[in-house]
Formats: C-alpha cells, sequence, structure tokens
DNA sequence: AATGAATGAGATTTCATTCAT
DNA sequence: CATGAATGAAATCTCATTCAT
C-alpha cells in the first residue's frame, strides 16, 4: 500500500540494471526505440517493472539524463586535475559512446518539450566548466594552423557549425557569440591569404 | 512500366506540399512527430495520401533527404563564387533551419538504418566540396585567436567535438584525423601558455 | 460514354494477360494474394485497369473459374477419347497445377459466397463427365465395385487426386509413389474389363 | 526469464476462447477471415487482446494448427485400439469440420510461408500413424494391393478422405454416398485379412 | 483505352499505462 | 516487489473502388 505515487528504491538493483539497459538502448538504436517493452527485453524482466520504478517513460528519460550529465561532469573535474587538462576535455567530448548519447538526447528533447529545461541547464554548466579549463590553461594565442589539411578544416568547420547552430536552439546566446567568432577567423583567414 | 514503387507523379503539387510540411515538421517537432496521420493533419490531407505518393514513411524520409541536401549543395555552389566564400560557406551551416533538419536526419538514422548510407554519402560529397572551396580561398597560416573569449572557446570546441563524435559514426576516417588535429591545436594552446 | 456498366472488350489482349497473371497469381501465393495492386505488377500494368476490365475483384474470379474449369472439362473429353480413359482421368486431376488452383477456388467460396453456386455447379457437371468415362471403360468386376456406381467412384478418384495433388507440394516424394499406384489401379481395373 | 514472445499464459481462459472462436471463424468463413478484429467481435473481446496472447496472426494461426492436429492424432489413437480400425480412421478424416479446417491450412500455407514447414511436418506423423493401423490390420490381399505399401494406402485414404469431407460441403448426397462405399470396402479390406 | 488522384475501410502491430492481486 | 490482464490510442500500410479526364 504505502504511497501509490514514489515507488521502486532508489538504490534497487534492478532500477540501476534498467537505466543501464536503457542507456545502451538509446545509444545503439535511438531514442525511439526505448520503449517499456524493448528496454524489459533487453533487461530481462516484464514491461510493467520499468512502470514500476519511473512511472513513466518521461522519468527514465528524465533520469537517465542526470545521471549521464553527473558522469560527464565528473570526467571532466578529472580532466581539470590532469596534465593536460585541453585535451584531456576534448576527449571526453569526443568519446562517442559519450556524444551519440548527448544528440539522442538533444533530438529526443524535440520530441518531448519537458526535456528542454533539463538539457538547457546541463549545456551551461557544462559550459562553465569548460570555459574555467580553458581559463586556466591558455592565456589565448596565435595557432599554428599549418598542420591541418583542407579536408579537415572542412570537417572541422562543417561539425562546429551544425553543432552551433543546433546548440543555439538551447542557449542562442552564447551560440551567436561563439558563431560571429568562428565567422570573423575565416574572414581573416581568407584576408590572410 | 508500371512500377508499384512510386505511384503519383513527381512533379504533383500535393507531393510537394507533403514534402514541404514533412520537413517543417521534422524541423519543429522532431522526427519522431513525422507521422502520416500528423504530416496529413498539417497538410489538410488524409492520411493515406501520405501512402499515395510515397508508399512508406522511408520513402518519405528518403526523398526529403534527397530534396534537402540538394538545395545544401545547390547554395554551398553559390557561396564558392561569391566575394566571401569561407564565411558564407559557413553562414550556410550556420542556417539553424538546416543545421536542425540535418541533425533530425541523423537521429533519424539511428532509428532507420536505411538512412544510413544515404547520410554518409552527402556527408562525403559535402566534405569534398567544402575542401575545394576552403582549399581555393586560403593557403593555411596563423589565427589570431585573440578575439575569442574562453567562453567562446568552450562553446566552439565543445561542439565541434560532439560534432565530429557524431560524424566519426558515419565516416570513421576523416572524422579521426580532424580530431587529432582539434587535439594537437589545443596541446599547443595549453604549452604556448 | 457507352454504357457505364461493361467496359473492356471480351477480346482484349490485356483482359486475357490479367486473367493468365491472376491464375498464377493465386496458385503460386494463395487467392488472398490476386489483389489489384499485386495483380497488375505482376502483369506490369496499373491497378485501376483491372477494374477496368472486371470492376470488381468478384468478377475477375468468377470469369477465372470459368476459364479454369472449361479448360478442365475440354481435357477430360480428350481423355475420355484416349486409348487409356481411366488413368488419363486421374492423371488430369492430378496435375498439381491444376489441383492447386482449384484448391484456392475452394479456399475462396468460403471467403466470397458468391462462387459457391459457381463451383457447386462445377463439381456436378465434373462428376457428371467422369461418370461417363468410368461408366464407359468398366463394367464393374475386381475389387468388388458392384456396389459402387460410376458417379460414386468418380467422385472417389476426383477427390483422392485432387487430395494427392495437393499433398505432393508437401512431401512430393511419398505423394508421387501413391499417384502411381492409384494410376496401377486404375489400368488393372480397365484391362479387367 | 521474461520472454517478449509469449505474453498471456498458456492456461489462460481468454488464450481458449480466443483459440476455440479462431477454429470456427476459420472453419465457417475462410482462413481469410480470420483477423484479429473479426476475432475479437466473435469473441467479444479488443483486438488487441489478440496480440496480447499471440502478438502475431502468425502465432496463432501457428498455435491453433498444433492444438487441432494434436487432437486429430489423439483420435487416430483411439481408433487404432478400436474394434475396427481401417474405417475409423477413415471416418476420422471425412469429419468435415475437421476436414474443412484442415483445407483452410493448405490454403493458408499458400498465404503464410511459415505454416510449410508446419504442415509438412503434421502430413507425414500423420502418415506414419495411419500407415501403422494399415500395417497392423491387413495383410495386403483382394484387389491385389501386393504393390501398395501400408504408406501409399495411407496417403491415398487420408487425400480421399479430406477431399471426400471437402467436396460434402457443396454436394452432400454424392459426397455421403461416396464415402460410405469407400467405408465398405475397408471393412471388406480388413475382413478378407 | 487508360490513368492520376483520392478515399473509406480495415488489417496488423506497438505503446504507455492502469489495475488488481 | 512483481506480474497477469487489459485497453485506449495511434502508427503503418494495403485494399477496393470511384471519378474525372
Amino acid at each position: 500500500m504505502a504511497s501509490n505515487r514514489r515507488i521502486g528504491t532508489e538504490t534497487s538493483e534492478t532500477r540501476a540494471l534498467l537505466l543501464r539497459s536503457a542507456g545502451e538502448l538509446m545509444r545503439d538504436e535511438g531514442y525511439a526505440q526505448v520503449t517499456s517493452r524493448k528496454l524489459a527485453t533487453k533487461a530481462g524482466l516484464k514491461p510493467q517493472l520499468v512502470h514500476y520504478y519511473f512511472r513513466t517513460m518521461g522519468d527514465l528519460f528524465a533520469e537517465l539524463f542526470r545521471q549521464v550529465t553527473q558522469d560527464h561532469l565528473r570526467l571532466l573535474d578529472e580532466a581539470a586535475r590532469s596534465d593536460d587538462p585541453l585535451a584531456r576535455m576534448f576527449e571526453i567530448s569526443c568519446d562517442p559512446t559519450n556524444a551519440a548519447l548527448q544528440l539522442e538526447f538533444l533530438a529526443l528533447a524535440n520530441h518531448r518539450k519537458e526535456m528542454h529545461a533539463l538539457i538547457a541547464a546541463f549545456g551551461l554548466e557544462l559550459n562553465n566548466r569548460e570555459s574555467a579549463i580553458i581559463r586556466a590553461a591558455i592565456s589565448a594565442r596565435g595557432l599554428d594552423l599549418a598542420k591541418a589539411t583542407p579536408e579537415e578544416l572542412a570537417t572541422i568547420i562543417q561539425t562546429s557549425a551544425r553543432g552551433l547552430a543546433f546548440a543555439g536552439r538551447f542557449n542562442s546566446e552564447r551560440f551567436s557569440h561563439a558563431r560571429d567568432t568562428v565567422i570573423s577567423w575565416l574572414r581573416m583567414l581568407a584576408a590572410a591569404g
């Protein structure tokens, strides 16, 4: 009996298993495949257990997001204390496991408006911590681009642009500053030619 | 003659309307909202008409992708002939309308494996054309990053990293080169501090 | 303009093609696969042409049945004039092509009550002609057939043959042995006459 | 545990009701009428319950086939222990209820290729058991059956019986005479032993 | 003689969720 | 804790048929 509201303990083994399986499913098959049925099958449980532990699928996604982002921030803190904070920081974001999951969350947010605030908040927090690392690590100065081929530059510019554009949907101000900066770099590059 | 594949003419007004509406729906609500029902409602048509013109939703997505990417490539050609090709090129990719749609297609590809090949092919074609523009516009040389704040750098690095990571799922070779390049820049930045 | 009712000439090439394709489709894939779409695809025509020539799918099935049964009766007449009428008659019914189609029509009749009368009429006509062949070929003996009328024998031979033919689609070896055995019996019967 | 295959218990009342109704519907209206909708209506249930218990229509048909064939084999075992095994065996196959259903399954197999193996396996098993009954009941004589093995006789009797049973749905009088004739032959065969 | 367009109907299947036990 | 049963909603797709041209 007890409360009908919050069922399932936070510390349950099964609950952890469900979250883990949901993450894998989302990464590998896309967020649209994370249904109570598919998730239960993957975890070897009954579909209703998903609702037992999370009540709605929205709750599940929110909890998974919280967990994943906290892991990311913890890794970032470790990077800040490492020998090579900048590169380590970039590597963390480059982890395809991580990136794929974050991208799925971006797409999911289009589908579930409740996720919007969560993602925006995490984006800000992430940017704040990364800025701190950059500020600590460098005093901005010249950069030798000689080693980059045009193909690599193209890739970098393209992915960065797409990322900036998409990120702009969540934090438009910071996005447009970054965007202007990159554009001014490119103008300089061309002018210096 | 008479394939049972594509029913409904390529030139139909209704067909064009469906594609236009599908694009908007995908951009605004996410790919998961592009269902025959929702699409028909938006276009003021009956759901079966979607299947009349595209038979399956997969066909619809494929056709929409083809259209969107061809528009993108056409804009890129115009940029190549403009006064400021590099910046123009970046701006095109920064167009949130465009970027959001492309990101939805990336997420969609996780859900519909048939889209994988289409996206990979477009990614290569895009990179080839952008490289040509870069090659023509600059002979790579130094770049003054002085004007970028740490916050902006963070944003740029983060979005770029995520974008690279995700793009790596489609073209892993080119991705890893670009990734290594950015990492070496960051190492230099830090070392030069 | 003319009449809206009977469209499409009886002698049309296209009409014949549709009937031929419908027969093959029904034999190979089952009556439930004979839809205007699948039929049109198979024939390399547009689905609406089916309705142009037959108005309803029921009309198409009825016409196909008429054609198939008339072919069967014609073959039976040839058998009656052959050297070995009894065995020849059994062989005709054993033809798996034929049997499969007739079985599909039996199953179809369950689905389309309009076919009932057609099938019953053909069954009687078939039995009458086969009885005539039996009556002409043997004066019952051996096997103590005294108690069986030619009509009954016809029924027994016919149903057995059709059953053997159809069963042969699943276990072809055992079927062909049984078929040969029945044929040898019928030869003996006729020879003993 | 927790397969996502079979949801709903094997022993459920509702499940049994669905199978019973599906059998009746198939017998009376043809396999093509066994849709989740029609079946649910007949059983006074919601269409989704069909999928709750059988997931796909294919699973439903497979299960129904299993049940029907096991009933048939059980009856055959009883026949083997009866006073007049041969005639009893033929009568079982002549049961129009049974025959109609088996014929529907034959037709269904054309539509659902997954059923092929099931039907072929049952055909063999049936033939083996019938051969055993024949072998036990007669040492071939009269009618010069020397050349026919019990397996062949089993095939002939079975297919003939099924054919007679099915034909009886269209011309019941002639069918019952032919049926009685075959039964009297089989009694003679056994008596002559 | 043929076809592009359209649509009402319905089949199959999947989902999230609830509820009683 | 967990699960069997059930259901409203909706997604995808197919069909037969009509109609205007």
